[in-house]
DNA sequence: TCAATCCTTCAATAATCATTGAATATATAA
DNA sequence: TTATATATTCAATGATTATTGAAGGATTGA
């Protein structure tokens, strides 16, 4: 991942709609939810929804797959893994332990111990 | 952390000297990092870093300090640890084993075992 | 094929954000 | 007190983004 699509991650989080839409999609695991359903869940219009979900696409966060007449998205979680990783790269270099309340357990930042 | 709040900080993210800055000071850890440094390292003008400091402490990513003429910038590991863990609340629910790849030994997602 | 369902595309408008340079504020040293 | 270093504020401009409603595409069942 570079500056560039991480900015455009960012971007795509950065708007209510599709905040809630990542959220109830990270929620929903693999199986996803129908357009539809993320429709009724968010309250925007169709077209508007369409419109967030095309962005939130294109940055990586989401993936669509068509099932019947519905199209079904899911979290990336490569997408979000990818981004947080980025953001959080050579956390507190060189004195990792301040990193403990951010990322006590996590592969971000602080390496966890070999024998986990 | 909200909604609003949680849009905010991904709005702050999502600007490329911003992300920069706070990508420096994920790095810097506990020191941080003055304006001066900041200003030079990511080459922006003077108003325009203060601009966009001014953004990432309002969006509670990065604290300040003065420190003689100086002032001097750090990550709010808090921050930026609720922000994560806002996205990524109750993922995969009912099925934690699909968010493996996403967040092994992670807080964030997968509760971790309690004899770890 | 016809109608219904589900979703997307398009164009126009309204709203928000980034950049610039000049002016200002704060702290230190001579 | 005056000069210097460091950083912020302000107003104006240019650029980007969200929303809306109407029209169109894809899929299924009768």
């Amino acid at each position: 991942m570079d500056q560039k699509q991480a900015v455009t991650a960012f971007a795509a989080l950065a708007q209510s709609t599709r905040l809630n839409v990542v959220r109830l999609l990270v929620k929903a695991g693999q199986e996803g939810m129908a357009a539809g359903a993320l429709k009724d869940a968010v309250g925007a219009s169709s077209s508007n929804l369409s419109f967030h979900l095309k962005e939130l696409e294109h940055a990586g966060l989401i993936h669509s797959r068509r099932q019947s007449r519905s199209i079904i998205y899911s979290a990336s979680f490569d997408g979000l893994s990818e981004l947080i990783r980025f953001l959080t790269e050579d956390c507190c270099q060189g004195h990792p332990e301040v990193c403990g309340p951010f990322t006590t357990g996590s592969k971000f930042c602080c390496p966890e111990p070999e024998n986990a």
